[in-house]
DNA sequence: CATGAATGAGGTTTCATTCAT
DNA sequence: CATGAATGAAACCTCATTCAT
């Protein structure tokens, strides 16, 4: 029997990454089986290697994606911006609409940096640790301005981004609170935080 | 041949949990298989189920003593102290110090959640919500008094305690940092972010 | 490497099937090991997964198509014959050659049958149910005509199936008696023990 | 921890060897573990080799008290009874009532066979041939002194026991027919199989 | 005579991966 | 590009049996 009529490969592998995003979520990594994929996607196993060479391949292919996205995001929203404490403003309120509305990318980039090959390992923190990079330098910034107090300018940046990052594990869509919400009362948790006079 | 001269039961349950905690650290309850772990222990995989009853039946084990061993540490040590602001204080440098000494029982206690059965997930997440309800009262008695700011109190500590739960995956014992730098920056950052006059 | 060449789906499912009602006929079900079953069909243990879903559905498809069989053929073989009489002695024979020529078949059919899930024994007891109710049908029939005599005719039907069956125990076809011997003298036999004028 | 105190060596065999005929009954040799036996008996499972040496005895043991019983009370039985006729009635009543009464013994002695040890085989079946070709002697006397009739003796018993034996699976204490109706029905039946003059 | 901890083999099943068709 | 059958390793778990205590 050939393929299902109408079938084809770009879209394939679209609903692979999708269905993988989803079951690694879930289950993670490694309890994902690609049989458990398959069927998600509605091919035989075998099928799978037609679009992906591995599953660790399939792994590290979803988090470079999702890092490059963040990466590449970031820098777009901040270019424009000027000014310690704005761009601190501006910092909070995109990781916190990206955490939200990318929750499950955000999620394994965290959870299964463990299951990576060590090559693979490096790349992806190596990103993550770009990312990080972004925020300290904001503080370091801010602090030789005088607009932020902090002791530890790394240390300020990993509590905030903890912080931060943290809503992706209790916000609902549908519940309490909306993103804009959200968004305000972090930005005025994290300023207070790192000793901003805060008014906005 | 039958046992090893010597071995006992106690000390073999206790060697099973003990580099149970660090395997599933290191590699996450999947990825951990049982003849890794026996290796570990020094006995064959067989002899395993002399103590524990499944795989699934360690990982609760575990999750469950330290959610125990928290909740109990942290009542005795709240119970004596009088006062929202010094109840955060105190609250702040539990966690901080509790998260360093515990740092593998704390992560495994958060990413392997998924891989517990259902009766056993909401058991230790039913846990863990009576320690969040801890930080949480505390809060609302302060925003009560007056000696804190925020709109949402469960919010505001969510907040926190990722924040503060975040040490456990950048402190290293030798590293910059005292444990005692860390929780006195942290009841800082901490007690700004919810709008305490810091004067400590 | 993948899959020998020249084997294909078809021929191992049948391969599977044949060399699976062996071992269960000369070890048991409990006693027959997959790696044992499959050496005898010349495949990793693992591939035997391509073709059945679980140990106990090999079992279940062994025993359904049997009775299956069974029932189809008692049903062609009983249709054109009429009469009391004359339907004892069809039933007689067919099950006699029946049941030396599908030895192992019918031998685990009844000796397998505690190794069945409740609802799998639940189906093929019924089937066997259904295969006893045509002789009780006959016996009944033949009594209220007047050709046979019991005082019950199901109890009389367990002993001459009991009987009949028993032939697959002791029977070699190259031993003393042929199979039409051993039909005419079963014939016999039972037709006597049901009171039958025996005039054949 | 010592033994439970009352409890003894001969009593601990006797409910290990009812509790494994009851357990071997109804799961099989090969499905029923020693764990599940100690269970039952309410000891460990390495308590179980003070009273056997290995599963294999337990089985051995068992067919063979069986078997040493059966033959027993048949010669018992048989011994004041004259005449082929008379000896063939007494034979089908004992061998009816004996079934009744110890049909899981009976069950297993049959099932049970492919799982004993070589020896241990030739053992059971040799018994079980001396118990056959006593109910062969009778009817070979019987065909001599003209009172039955049969083409082959050994085929003719072969069938009756089968039929007799049957009675096992279907028949219930508390059911339809009394074991003296059932002895009376199968007598009849049995009696004129083999062409004997019913007129009891 | 009972216990509990150990062994080592073996059980069924699942897995990622390959490849002829 | 999809299929289905194959591989071989490995998974969790159970088993009969042994023996120091």
């Amino acid at each position: 029997m050939a393929r299902t009529a109408g079938s084809n490969g770009p879209k394939t592998m679209e609903a692979i990454n999708k269905a993988g995003l989803r079951l690694i979520y879930e289950h993670g990594y490694e309890a994902m089986s690609l049989r458990h994929l398959a069927t998600e996607v509605g091919i035989q196993v075998g099928s799978l290697y037609n679009h992906i060479s591995t599953k660790q391949d399939l792994l590290f292919g979803l988090l470079r994606m999702h890092m490059e996205n963040l990466l590449g995001h970031l820098n777009d929203t901040l270019a424009p911006v000027e000014g310690a404490e704005a761009q601190l403003r501006t910092f909070i309120a995109f990781h916190v609409r990206y955490h939200i509305a990318r929750k499950r990318e955000v999620f394994i980039c965290y959870s299964e940096l463990r299951s990576l090959d060590p090559d693979h390992y490096e790349t992806i923190v190596g990103m993550r640790r770009d990312y990080e990079g972004r925020l300290i330098a904001i503080l370091e910034r801010g602090i030789a301005e005088g607009c932020f107090f902090s002791d530890d300018a790394p240390v300020a940046a990993y509590g905030l981004l903890a912080m931060l990052t943290g809503v992706c594990t209790w916000f609902r869509p549908k519940g309490r609170m909306t993103a804009d919400q959200v968004v305000a009362l972090y930005t005025s948790m994290a300023l207070n935080a790192v000793g901003a006079h805060e008014h906005a």
